[in-house]
DNA sequence: CTGGGGATCGAG
DNA sequence: TCGATCCCCAGG
């Protein structure tokens, strides 16, 4: 947060970036990294604590595993660097970036974020002053930053609607089981979550 | 802990 | 066509 400036969310990740290793992108380009939505002329922004992979072609918890192409899942095979969102549990919305190849169904699950810019717009969106509850869950940071399937599935995450801005660090982090895929068998233990050490924005108190 | 809420997709 | 299930959250 120290070496925050507006200056920053001008820039983005270089399209290039999108198509390393899945967990390399994740680890070092993700984690720190802003998360940035202007709708309606309000831009709000967050640094990026927290996050889930999953990869399309063995890991029994991807939607698009083995390599399923579906209507839905159609995004994730795309090229790396655009958004995958869909809509769950009847109300909640989740932001995923694609990473990979085209082809690859690979995706980065955004778990939680730091609220940086647009504080008062996210408690407008979320109905509620605490900080600490405005996104720190999957769901959460969607309603807070205005995201949804209908609107941002499969958008270009190097423009002016929704985007990623560069980390400026690298971070410390934990990696850990992912969360709510108990029927992902031998893929559930797998420690594929990853979340900046010390930060108190954390999905899961 | 409980239950809401709607899309998804595979079974029939 | 149907319905169990789903990478969740707010409230009690």
């Amino acid at each position: 947060m120290a070496d925050f400036s507006f200056e920053l969310l001008k820039r983005r990740i270089p399209k290039q970036h999108y198509c390393r290793d899945p967990f390399k992108i994740a680890k070092e380009e993700l984690l720190g990294a802003y998360l940035c939505s202007k709708i309606d002329g309000v831009l709000t922004a967050g640094k990026i604590t927290e996050l889930e992979v999953y990869i399309g072609s063995c890991d029994k918890a991807c939607h698009a595993y083995p390599n399923k192409l579906t209507k839905r899942t159609a995004t994730m095979f795309r090229q790396g660097g655009c958004a995958y969102v869909f809509f769950v549990y009847g109300m909640y919305n989740q932001f995923n970036v694609v990473v990979g190849p085209e082809g690859q169904a690979d995706a980065v699950l955004i778990r939680a974020l730091e609220p940086v810019v647009g504080i008062k717009e996210m408690q407008k969106r979320r109905q509620t002053e605490v900080l600490e509850n405005l996104t720190t869950g999957p769901g959460k940071l969607c309603q807070a930053l205005g995201i949804t399937a209908k609107a941002h599935d499969g958008v270009d995450l190097s423009g002016n609607l929704l985007w990623l801005s560069p980390n400026i660090q690298k971070y410390e982090f934990n990696a850990v089981p992912r969360v709510g895929i108990d029927y992902a068998q031998e893929y559930k233990d797998k420690p594929w979550r990853f979340y900046i050490k010390n930060n108190s924005f954390i999905s899961r108190r």
